[in-house]
This record gives C-alpha cells, structure tokens and sequence, in this order.
DNA sequence: TATGAATGAGGGTTCATTCAT
DNA sequence: TATGAATGAACCCTCATTCAT
C-alpha cells in the first residue's frame, strides 16, 4: 500500500533512509493539515499539492493516489510512534517506567501531531477497508508491544494479575477502539 | 423539508401504520441503509433511489439534496427517540423507572436501527456544521430531558447528589460526545 | 402543430370554437406572462401552471408539450389579431383609413398584450425553426392584407406609387423583421 | 476569468500571432459558433468543447461555467472592437474619416464574425441581467467614442449642428439598441 | 524529479412529461 | 377533464489522475 515509488532512491545512502524525502514527509503533513481540516472526501488533492509548496503531479510520484495519502498518514504516524516507543522501552528495564514512557510517548504524539489525531479520530473509522487493514499491521503492534509490557510486569510481580492490556489499550486508545469486526 | 404529500399512502390497511413505510421513510432508510454501507460520500443518490424502490429524481421531492438526506436521518432518529422518551418517561413518576427507561429506549433503538446508528456514529462527526446543527437542538433536548429526570430523582432523594447528568449522557451516547463546543 | 387534444370537444356547439375553452386561454397567457418574465428556457411548466392555476398536467391536455405553448402564444395572438383586423377592414372602404386602422390596431394589440409582445420580440427568433414555420402562415397573412390594402389605394390614386408595402411592413414590425431567409 | 496560462502556445510561429488560437480564444469561437447554431440554451458545454477540440474539463480550465462562456463572447469581442477602433482612429485626424472607419470597422467586424454577429443579436437580449451588465461597460465606451468623434467634428465644423449621436448609434446598433434602462 | 495543462469519467440535480386515480 | 406524484433522461461541473516537457 505504502507506494512510493523510489524511482529516485539511487541516490539514497545507507543509514538515512528515515530521515531522507522530506518532501514525501511534507506533502504527507500538507495532506494531514488538509484532511484534517476539511475532511479526507471534501479535501481536495490539489490543495494538498498547494499547502506542501509542490505541484499537483508530484504528489503523485510519490503516492500512488489519493487514498494512499491518507493510508500512508496512519502508517507513517504509526511507524514513527513504533519505532520512538521501541527505542524509549530498550532504556530501561522496569515495567512500570516502560508502560509509563510507552503512555506518554502516546498521548504526546497525539499533541504534537495535532492534524493526524484529528485525521485518525475523524476519517480513519471511514472506511472498514483501511480499519481492517491498520488494524492487522501497525494497530495489531502497538497492542503486542503493550500486552509484553504488561505480561513483563505481571511476572515480575510489578502489576496485578487481573491487569488486561486491552483495557489498557481502551484507555490509551479510547474511542476510536471500536471498529467494526476486532470488537474488543 | 419534510415530507411532502402523503396521498399515496392509499395502500395503507388498519393496523400497519407503524410499519408500513411512507414514500419519505422509506427514502431515510434506503439512505441510512446506504450511508451505512458505503459511506455517505462514497454513496450515490442514484443507490439510494434503488434501495428505496424509487426513482432518482423522487428523492429531490422529499429532501432538498444530499446533504439533506444525512441530516434528517439524524433529526427524524432522534425526533422518534425523543417522542417515544417522553411518551414512556409519563407513564411512571418513579424516577429510577423513568432512568431505566430511558436507557432502555436509548440502546434499543440503536440496536434496532443498526444503519442509523452507524451513520450516527461514523458520519456525524464528519462535519462541525453538522454536529453544531444537531448539537444546538435534538441534542440539546436529549440533554435536557436527562438532566429533568435526575435533577427529580435528587430532589425526591432517589438519587445521590453527586451524580452528573453529564456523566450519564456520557455513558449513554459514548463516544460521539465529543462534539465541538460543548466540551463536557 | 397547435396540437390542443380536443377530446371533450364533444360538447362544443356552433358559433362558439373562438369564445371556448377558456382554460386553453388562461394556459396561454400564463405561459406568455412567465415566458416574458424569465424567458422560454428559464421558465418552468410548473410555473406556467401555478400561474394559470391549473395542474401541472392539465397544460398537456391543451398543449402537446413546452415548445407547444410557445408556438401556440404567436398563433394565439396573431390569429386573434388577424381576425380582429379582417373584421375592422371590412368596415370601411377608405383606403387610407384600411391602413390607419390596421396599424391602430396593430400597436394597441401589442400595447395590450404586454407580455406576448415581449416573447414575440425576445423568444421568436430565437429559432429558426420556429421563424421559418411562423413566417410561411401568420405572417404571411399579415403581410398579404398589408400589401392588399397598399396597392387597393394606390389603384385608387390614394397612395403614392411609390409607397412599399415591405417597407410599411418594416415600420409596423419594428426591428423583429429581420428573420433569416425572409430577408425582406 | 479570462485565460490563465500560455505556456501552451510553444508551438506558436513567427507571424502567425494574429491567426494561431490560444486555446481561450479557440473555445470562445467555438462557443459563438454553437450558441449562433443552437441557441444558448439548447448548446451543449459538450458540444462546445468538441467544436474547440478540447476536452469538456478543458472548458472550466478558461471560464468559470456556461454562462461566462457567453459573457466573455460579448466582452472579447467588443474589446477587440475598441481596441481596433483606437488604434484606427489615431491614424487620422479628419472627422469625417473617423467617422468613416469607425463605421466601416463595425459593420466589417460583424461580417467576419457571424458566429459572434448571430449570438450577440439573438442572446443577447435573452437576459437583462447580460444587458446591463454589458451596456455599463463596453457598450458605454463604444457609445462614448462615438460621441467624441462627432462632438469634435461638429467643434470644426465639419458636421452639422444637429448630428445626434444617439442616431448615429442607432443606426450602426441597430436593432439591439433597446436595452433597458439606457433607453434611447 | 518536477511541473501543471489537459483529460474525461462520474454524479448530483433539474424538470418536461406521463399516468394512475 | 383534472390532478400531481413519480419518472428518468439529460447535462453541467468537479477533480483525481496522466503525460509531454
């Protein structure tokens, strides 16, 4: 799904493939301001082209259409959380530090990137195909990471036995846990 | 906005009259049907028209276009909902029974139009305008029909003071209470 | 092309084809009223109706469709007219007061009917169908009688020789004479 | 509303400027053309768009709908009108000779632009709301040269005292002079 | 890579006309 | 004759996507 065509990636070095096409990074902002703002159906793809400074067609080089920006939001905003949460987990061994860095990271994320929290809140829940979708890969992740956390801490004796992630998760997730079909 | 004419309903027997579908009705489920289904922008007025058994152009005799087509769903979900509240809610003068009853009618309308609350639940955050439409009058009335009953219930000494009205539409409309403005 | 379905004609009597069908008249010049007031194109049949205060399908029992009751206006008109100046020519035997009377009458009938005057002026040409099918008829006609009268009082010694029936025909039609082919 | 871009035109030649159509200018001949065949209303945007050998989307690229389609015939060509007018009239110094031009330039700009010649004397009337917006701007100055010229020649004596220039623009308007509100 | 003019399929909406009553 | 609810063909316009430069 994720399609971005790389047919420009020749000149990609090692070690900076995270950090490289700022400009798919800013017309995935642009797209997440647009979205945000006047809702994925009524946003209009050359407004995205406007509001991130490029031409209509060179959103296209580097999704592969309309429904990819919006794809690509969550799963780069997921992708982002994931790699931050695994990164601040590996610093420190106790379960109650982990599960409090891997909350604030969370809600801090949600802050900062206002226009995706808006995004995600309002269109993800759109479409059963993209819940369905998220939900098998980067959403299916985020609750793995959280269940270790918690399962860690339970054995550790730092948690109750009776704590259940997916509560949890409901906490941290909060409304917008209720897709259609995963139904916990 | 409404509807219209109501001479076709000749066909109408003693006794059905609940449901039977009058022309208006029936274009609203075909619609919440629809909307449900597919999305309200992905949705074509053109199904709707089938999946009401009518033909295109009548559903432009009985709402103004499609945007109208969403927002009565809302305004005649709820209008049923709220005459039916204040139908059941006379009956007793015990205000936990009135409570319950309200909550009774709440979730089982959900539960028996299934496309309604979908749409409710996906749809309506779609647009502010929409959401402060509804907010500023079905809605209001929701509320305040709520704030009747246990604002009674605590004089009468029922119910504990420190319980909320606002926590309990919170509990009973979830989480499609966040809508712009009121906040709570 | 007239096309006015007669079948309730059956109660019809002698002597009175011209004075009937009274709604057949209030059609017409509710279609003259709002052809003027909007414009052929921009106006309803609806309209049309409401102003003759009839129903929408009771134009289409005395008109066979839209384009109908356009053409049907000049026929109208120009009939009434025609039969109009017949009667009043046939009064007198003054040539010179044969042509006074015919534009007298030619300009109050345009001054009275205020509406079918702008339709004429607006709506005629817009097609040529129309000019050419209205030109070979009505018009016809109304040029024969003037020609007749001009070359009766120049037999006479009452008009100059000189004197051209097209160009008195000009005066009187004004600046609407100029329709294709015709050309004179 | 007018053209926007001209990148386009790459393939423009040395001298051919004058006859090489933008593709403005290439879809507003192609308008007149099938407004002169069909009428306004009975044009399809469609067929325009195929007379100018475009795509129908093309047609919104250079004018906002249909309805500009028609203004921007008047408008373009009554600014072509004047622009020549200005230029040809500062060639000479004589009255009479402006006078001269200014007529032979009218009456040979409607020869060479039937299409245009035909919309503007049919449609144009169709609607007050073009007439008055036209009479208030291009129609005003066309008036107003007219007027300059003949006042200048009556100051040298070259025309009688008497020259209206109101006739005089009659007599090259013609028949589409009686718009509202200008009145003469 | 980048551009943006051009494309054309698609859909909302209107309204002349029909037809069952 | 009269009604007016219902029909559905037709058309304007939008906008995601393409492609020549």
């Amino acid at each position: 799904m994720q399609a971005r065509k790389r047919t420009a990636a020749e000149g990609m070095e090692a070690g900076e493939e995270k950090t490289r096409s700022t400009k798919y990074e800013a017309i995935l902002r642009a797209a997440a301001k647009v979205f945000a703002q006047s809702g994925y159906f009524n946003a209009k793809v050359s407004e995205v082209a406007r509001a991130a400074g490029v031409a209509d067609g060179t959103v296209y080089l580097y999704f592969k259409n309309k429904d990819d920006l919006l794809t690509s939001i969550f799963s780069w905003a997921m992708g982002q959380f994931l790699q931050r949460a695994r990164t601040e987990l590996g610093e420190t061994e106790d379960s109650s530090e982990k599960l409090r860095r891997f909350s604030v990271l969370h809600f801090s994320q949600l802050e900062q990137e206002r226009d995706i929290a808006i995004v995600f809140q309002i269109e993800l829940r759109q479409s059963t195909k993209f819940m369905e979708q998220f939900s098998t890969t980067y959403l299916a992740e985020y609750l793995q990471i959280l269940r270790e956390i918690i399962e860690e801490g339970q054995e550790k004796g730092h948690f109750r036995k009776e704590l259940n992630s997916k509560v949890v998760a409901k906490v941290l997730l909060g409304p917008w846990t209720r897709w259609p079909r995963t139904g916990y």
